[in-house]
DNA sequence: CAGGTC
DNA sequence: CCTGG
């Protein structure tokens, strides 16, 4: 019998969707309407929304004394970030930017969340050349493999197991903690790969080494507080971590509001919105241009431009997997689904002439390339 | 050729 | 470079 405990959150604060599943993190998945499950700190989590005002979680193990039930609470609320008032910023940055009103608007309630270094840190080094499906499911059989080579190393028959629970299917699926940084050092590059975590694996290995040289955890979250510049270069200097892995932890784990990971998505929507001029056709995503990028970001939306950054990530995200749900027909969704929303708001609006001449530009380069839609 | 790195 | 769409 689960015990649903209420925590006041209005909707227009926090969209479970938007910011459960928008690739910021991989360790929720949906499980029904407005309902989601996942593995946070020892917990395995279910969330639900089904009233405006608040929204409803459902842990096991449960929490059997009140003290350890407002821990437990602190705990979520630090990880949602529950005091900043995202309505209030929305409005800020829509003023800031005309086309992130109109870009936004649809996804409302997006919470770039406040998560656990080291897990952000695996997540994201899982992340590259890879997508929200196959990293999520990567992850959990990294949590799952880790806790049975630990039970095995230990003659123990548990690990880090926290639960069993039941599916639809009339099976039973066991939940595991994420692996600590000294229990993941434990696990050899060859087992990695028989887990298909194919070139990456090498990274894991290396990198737990390294952080647990330094003071594992503990290293890890004294980062917080560090000037941004300094937090990038000691992310940088591990193995597997380049520039945009490293502001994707900075930003997600790491209290870095102002950090911009640079993927060749973010890029694309810098294009369109004109962040970036003057660019040679083949122009490719260089480390000038990345800094570059960020600083566009920042110049527009000030001190929370990582914040606001991924609101249009998970926008342009959004629109793009309603294309594919609502295409029936596959001769056209592979044209359509990858006409995204910043594409919409850019038919819509009159552009400078200059802005259009390049936009224009890349989009014919590009368009070319992977035989997309036809331009109109 | 992909939500990257060496 | 691993693996997958």
């Amino acid at each position: 019998m689960k015990i649903w405990k209420k925590l006041k959150f209005p909707a227009q604060e926090f969209n479970l969707e938007n910011t459960l599943v928008n690739g910021q993190c991989f360790n929720w998945r949906k499980i029904g309407d407005h309902h989601y499950e996942g593995v946070f700190s020892k917990y395995y989590v279910q969330v639900k929304r089904d009233n405006d005002a608040y929204v409803q979680y459902s842990t096991i193990p449960p929490n059997e004394n009140p003290e350890k039930e407002q821990l437990f609470e602190d705990q979520f609320k630090s990880y949602l970030n529950y005091d900043a008032n995202i309505p209030e910023l929305y409005e800020h940055w829509a003023q800031k930017d005309k086309r992130f009103s109109q870009i936004a608007e649809p996804i409302h309630g997006v919470r770039c969340l406040r998560q656990d270094p080291w897990e952000c840190t695996v997540s994201f080094i899982c992340s590259q050349c890879n997508n929200i499906k196959r990293i999520t499911q990567l992850l959990e059989t990294l949590r799952k493999t880790v806790s049975q080579i630990v039970a095995l190393n230990q003659q123990s028959q548990f690990g880090s197991e926290i639960c069993e629970i039941d599916q639809d299917d009339g099976t039973r699926r066991k939940i595991y903690q994420f692996p600590t940084v000294e229990q993941l050092q434990t696990a050899t590059e060859k087992q990695l790969r028989e887990l298909m975590f194919g070139y990456r694996a090498k990274y894991l290995v290396a990198i737990s080494k390294q952080i647990v040289d330094k003071g594992g955890q503990n290293w890890l979250e004294s980062l917080r507080g560090q000037p941004n510049e300094k937090i990038r270069e000691e992310l940088t200097s591990l193995p597997g971590i380049g520039s945009k892995v490293a502001d994707c932890i900075a930003l997600f784990s790491l209290d870095c509001a102002n950090s911009i990971p640079v993927d060749t998505h973010v890029f694309q929507i810098a294009l369109k919105l004109g962040y970036v001029k003057g660019l040679k056709k083949d122009s490719s995503l260089n480390n000038k241009l990345y800094l570059q990028i960020v600083q566009a970001f920042r110049d527009k939306f000030g001190d929370k431009a990582g914040w606001a950054h991924q609101i249009m990530f998970a926008g342009d995200l959004k629109s793009f997997q309603e294309k594919i749900s609502n295409s029936n027909s596959a001769n056209t969704s592979a044209q359509n689904s990858k006409k995204r929303k910043i594409d919409e708001i850019k038919d819509q609006e009159e552009e400078k002439e200059e802005e259009e001449i390049k936009v224009q530009d890349v989009d014919t380069k590009r368009e070319t390339r992977s035989k997309r839609r036809k331009l109109n």
